[in-house]
DNA sequence: CCGATCTTGGAAAACGGTTGCCAAAGGCGG
DNA sequence: CCGCCTTTGGCAACCGTTTTCCAAGATCGG
């Protein structure tokens, strides 16, 4: 019976060899050419009748195709991805802020590359570099700018580069590079804060600063500055401690401003510092905010439960990543060129604030 | 002179229309064949004189070459990005366990794809697709599975079709999935929680339960079942209550145990929470640990600053995080085919437990 | 001084899609 | 019944790399 075996040649039924399906595959079943079934599942213009799509779109659902998205990335030059860079992801701040930008792209079927710079330049070149690499339609700078003039030169010249490549940029934070980018007020805002304390009394205000190159240290600590001096109070050089924007750095500040010229209130440059200086001021023995207020600023889910309930700025931190998400896009669509959309804060008055004690105006 | 300008054509200086520089564009200007260039850049082990070598690379610097990723991608089969599944980034647990991925995947210069599931079946399988149709060279799933049986059985098909097409799973959570994993012990570590507090003389133990359909929730009150068996304490239904893996969830499981049985101690399936228990007790008047204590689970960085400082079960996060990119590393190259890595957790004991209060047992 | 061996570099075929251009077929009015 | 227009679908080039296969030149022992 079967014994020629070696003679018959199935060439039609040969090698499926369990690979990958591809485009090929689904035309090959669907008795269709390529560019027909690429037309279909593309969501391609060029007219394609129902009978025939109908037959593609079942061997595609059949075979279980997903197209591959690199193919098609390199034929249309639209990747779906958008790169975002970020100081750290495990910082709740830039988490929501994430959380929103992943959420809008999602909406559109865009995937979302996100990677941490931990404020170190080099890290941050080398992941504006890979991005471009990997083509994405846009890049997103949540982390702020670094204040410092080569770094500075280099990111302009990347990010030109990527520019002209077809990408496009967005800020979310303040930089100095020229891009569209969507912001909320940080000097203003610190403010209010600032002004707000004024009116329970306070006079000897301390301010939680954090790492001097960044943007977005000068932006708030400027609004420190303009509620003391709108108030004729001094600016005393003394009430101003630096460390890093985190709960450590938070408490080493608060720690060595009440070691020192004693302030009756602390606005922090952020939440997480705002939580450490909270901690350690209770681990000292003060109360807040009997002896101590303390203020923040970003409102993270964590302000309203940490040792005390906290009184800080609150920014929509996930409608603001959605915003985000929303300018890459418009972008994108070449819709607009380089608007600035905003988002309001607003004050939120909890448990850690109050007017100061009374032994010392 | 030049009148007849027509005629001529300078063919070779043409169009070098601002576009994105390619192979092409480096190698003809260093003189060799695009192989060459390829093989120069792309770290072929092709033998290439040095001579070229350095030629290829100083045009390629010159003319700022980034090599395009989805080309590359395309041809070798490997694209060098990962894609994760989170439950919502925003929470710090995932936050955390995503910064440890990042660091391991950055130093093989591989990018992340982040998403958020939120739980929801749908979205997770449209994520799975994504993932595949981007052709990452793995999907890691640190969201816990779903105990929801035509779910997993969609699951399943897609990640099945996901590996014949070349790609690796790795699991970083309770999954019903078979795949490689990292993990810790969820259900012998909740019952040393339980256990500790059993030995401070506490008998009357709440248990704050996530969400039933998630694994990681029925590993981690089996916990606190066998320690409660194991001391011979009988259970009582009445001492568990359920809710959202989040703040709010924790709040009102506490809220409704204390307005029932009113246990002297609260375990919380995870430190959210916990957190938002011990706001609300302390909200309800309650003293923590004084009326009763509090004890989460995972160790966010958050827990040593909630408004009673946590005592909870540290997980290294980020070192999970990173173990786990190491696995997929591992996996990439062949190395290993299931090996099941895991992290060690211990109790860190702070200020929100203690013994029971005196007048009830 | 010659064939064999090593180096080095190029041509061309993938990888898996999209799309401009063209042709076949079907529908239509005259 | 015929020529023309409109649908519909296929061919083939292209996106930017990698890599296989091959050839030319250099090196070298005999």
């Amino acid at each position: 019976m079967s014994a020629a075996s070696e003679g018959e040649k199935v060439t039609d039924e040969l090698a499926p060899a369990s690979q990958v399906t591809s485009l090929r595959d689904v035309a090959r079943d669907a008795g269709v050419s390529v560019s027909t079934a690429s037309r279909v599942l593309s969501g391609s213009s060029h007219p394609v009748s129902q009978g025939t799509r109908d037959k593609v779109h079942d061997v595609a659902d059949r075979l279980g195709f997903e197209p591959n998205r690199l193919a098609r990335a390199l034929a249309t030059a639209r990747s779906q991805t958008i790169g975002v860079i970020v100081h750290d992801v495990s910082d709740s701040y830039f988490a929501e802020i994430v959380r929103g930008l992943e959420d809008g792209a999602g909406l559109q079927d865009y995937a979302l590359f996100v990677a941490s710079s931990d404020r170190d330049p080099d890290k941050e070149l080398a992941l504006l570099r890979a991005f471009t690499s990997h083509r994405v339609d846009a890049i997103v700078l949540v982390a702020s700018g670094l204040d410092l003039d080569d770094y500075r030169a280099k990111v302009e010249a990347l990010l030109a580069r990527y520019e002209a490549l077809g990408g496009v940029v967005v800020l979310m934070s303040e930089h100095s590079y020229e891009a569209p980018r969507v912001f909320y007020d940080n000097r203003g805002t610190t403010a209010s804060m600032v002004k707000y304390l004024i009116d329970l009394g306070h006079r000897r205000i301390g301010y939680l600063t954090g790492p001097p190159e960044l943007s977005v240290t000068t932006a708030r600590s400027a609004g420190y500055h303009d509620a003391l001096a709108r108030a004729g109070i001094e600016a005393d050089p003394d009430l101003v401690a630096g460390g890093r924007f985190s709960i450590e750095g938070g408490a080493a500040a608060a720690a060595s401003l009440m070691s020192g010229p004693r302030p009756t209130a602390l606005v922090a440059g952020n939440d997480l510092m705002a939580i450490g200086a909270l901690r350690r001021l209770l681990d000292l023995g003060y109360q807040v905010p009997g002896d101590v207020s303390v203020a923040g600023f970003d409102d993270i889910e964590f302000a309203a439960y940490a040792s005390v309930p906290l009184t800080t700025v609150r920014i929509p931190l996930t409608e603001f990543g959605r915003r985000g998400a929303d300018l890459v896009f418009r972008l994108l669509r070449g819709e607009v060129q380089s608007v600035v959309p905003s988002v309001e804060c607003e004050l939120v008055v909890r448990a850690s604030t109050g007017p100061p004690p009374r032994d010392r105006t």
